[in-house]
DNA sequence: TTAACTAGGTTTATAATATAAACTACTTTA
DNA sequence: TAAAGTAGTTTATATTATAAACCTAGTTAA
């Protein structure tokens, strides 16, 4: 692409893309929040944290809330700058 | 997505924004500009200029210019409506 | 006390999408 | 007239997104 900078793959994706909009405002939040606010499935949410967690934009972690599992996820610095950088280049685009 | 509007999947695509983005600014363009300014294969752009056509958000006109054949694309106001959408759904992700 | 149900996920199979390679048809150049 | 170029299109493949099916643990109802 010339003249139209590249969109990072990993963020031009609808969910995704909400889920690290979402984990922008709050800093932390709970699978099952994410889920509601997005409207995603619970598998297709799975999937997506696990690639944003892979490319280490999301801190995922999993503990216990009474005896119920529960995944915490939160935005890294490098998914701010990730975040960014995606912002940026999608003005190329959209004016 | 309860909190995050749809995004028309026609237009969340690299190379689609890029051709409307394009198109937008300057109501009309050939083929192989538009395959230089986007950076595209022609293969794809071909592709992608036929989606786009078939939901008639561009324009599609293909002539001779001496011998050779010439695809000239605009942009429709179909198009330029969904684009606007697009780009406001879009604010709520990007804020 | 076991069968059915719920919560909170994960794994996997499938559908959709993007992309490039291969091809067509014609023209220009050597 | 053969080779290379132009302007695309078609098709095969790789990637991606998505939901269906599954898993594990705990909970209620019979």
């Amino acid at each position: 692409m010339s003249d139209f900078k590249n969109l990072d793959p990993l963020l031009h994706s609808q969910l995704r893309l909400a889920i690290m909009s979402l984990l922008l405002g709050l800093q932390s939040a709970e699978f099952v929040f994410i889920k509601e606010k997005t409207g995603a499935t619970a598998g297709n949410l799975s999937v997506q944290i696990d690639k944003l967690s892979k490319a280490d934009y999301i801190k995922v972690e999993k503990a216990f809330k009474g005896k119920k599992p529960v995944t915490t996820c939160s935005i890294t610095t490098t998914g701010v700058e990730a975040f960014e950088n995606y912002v940026n280049a999608l003005k190329n685009y959209i004016g």
